[in-house]
DNA sequence: CTCGTTTTGTTCTTCCGTTCACAAACTCCT
DNA sequence: AGGAGTTTGTGAACGGAAGAACAAAACGAG
């Protein structure tokens, strides 16, 4: 009952047109590293939680949601409201007290800072089975996010097409990333070619890597890793389930 | 070279073959909630590092290694030697000082922590590509987890086999949960349909969920619920790539 | 047996993230 | 116009995790 409760239609928000509502009227004189004009420094906490937050809009924008509160946006993304709010402060005021978010211009603000207003050309290396099943994942492209490059070592694959795009040769991933102007790769390979894969991205340009391969990747400053573990996820649970069983024993 | 570094074939290690190593001479009296008979509450953060400890180690062992310390360990896992160190500490004193850790009886102890020591069945609902993909996916089984069972909502897929297996309506999920004794489920179909499948596991009586739907799953106390969100890792990626960006402008 | 070397296990400090609680700001009703 | 009712934004308290540093324990040499 949560979304009928208020008795509103009210768009007269004050969206705030410009972004860079510096809330210290004192020009702050450090340009010293990463500090962006508008605000202070987003904790990477806040950062992971900022697509979640992303997603519960676009859900509530779909449903026709034009207001919401912290509250309400908080639950549909599964936290705590005051964190939420806290997370949003860090990227500006975009609230009206006593009403709420707009829920649009709240998604686009959101989707402003993390850099989702225009397309990120993408690399998937290694077309196994999940290498095919991400190169057809429509979440992808949804959330900006284009495929642009097919590659793996097998040459038997390049006849296939996976997704509407030919499986080209591990060779020629500097000839991609240089011609589609990549920044990010996946590696979906086995654990045993991952390594090579990351220093092969690396030397061809890419500065940020998702590696679902069961593996610590090395990588130069200044490149991002991000990893996914399908098995940890599950041991983690498993623990759990363990201790479960434990404790009714 | 860090691997050649020790003179030793040093085999001499004490293994304490007693697990229960209660630190603690006196009787703890408090049977509170979760406390392990030999040792403290495990934080969370330790929890999630387990398993990399334990494919750091697997690969130690693969290698010939019968003896690491703390620091070799630490840079195939990626971390810290200090926080290894403390996180192994919450599971017992498995290391002998002045020489290192035991790897083959180090990851038997961590696997014995995580439940490890025996199989998981695990049941799979929807099987589109991601759903193969995890179906195929051979770092599940070589973990001790074994999927017994995939099912999906369209009765066209009724007839092919996957991995092995045949893909069986989602009616037959309580069935099949109860004939194998499935703990765990994952989730790999739309969001739209997640949280629909995620009660029916929950009625199936499953306590813990892997949630690979972009959706945030309501479920009771008691059930564990982790998710991978394959797009949010990439939005994290985009976010960092954006800042560099803007950093050069 | 004793000393020096190595490496663990743990304590202490510091930092980061979460939560609480409340003042400021906005709307609506009378 | 003023007061009651909401809801944001944030200062402050709290809790947990990370890293530094060190004492305790084991081993080897002499």
């Amino acid at each position: 009952m949560r979304s009928a409760r208020r008795p509103l239609e009210t768009r007269k928000l004050t969206p705030r047109t410009s972004a860079t509502s510096s809330p210290e009227p004192v020009a702050t004189a450090d340009a010293s590293a990463g500090q962006r004009p508008g605000g202070r420094e987003i904790p990477e906490a806040t950062i992971s939680r900022l697509p979640i937050y992303l997603r519960a809009l676009t859900g509530l924008v779909e449903r026709g949601t034009d207001t919401c509160s912290s509250e309400e946006l908080a639950a549909a993304a599964g936290v705590n409201s005051a964190k939420l709010r806290k997370d949003l402060s860090y990227l500006g005021s975009y609230g009206t007290r006593g009403v709420g978010y707009d829920a649009a211009y709240l998604h686009y603000q959101i989707a402003r800072e993390i850099g989702l207003t225009h397309d990120w050309p993408v690399v998937i290396v290694g077309i196994g089975n999940l290498g095919q099943a991400l190169a057809n994942y429509s979440g992808f492209r949804s959330r900006g996010f284009r495929v642009v490059g097919l590659l793996d070592a097998a040459p038997e694959l390049a006849e296939h097409q996976v997704a509407g795009l030919p499986v080209r040769p591990f060779a020629e991933l500097a000839g991609v990333v240089r011609e589609q102007g990549v920044a990010i790769g996946v590696i979906a390979t086995p654990a045993a070619a991952a390594q090579d894969v990351a220093d092969q991205m690396v030397a061809a340009g890419l500065t940020s890597i998702l590696n679902f391969a069961p593996t610590v990747l090395a990588v130069p400053e200044g490149v991002d890793v991000r990893k996914v573990d399908l098995s940890m996820e599950l041991q983690i649970l498993a623990y759990h389930e363990h201790r479960k069983a434990e404790a009714l024993a």
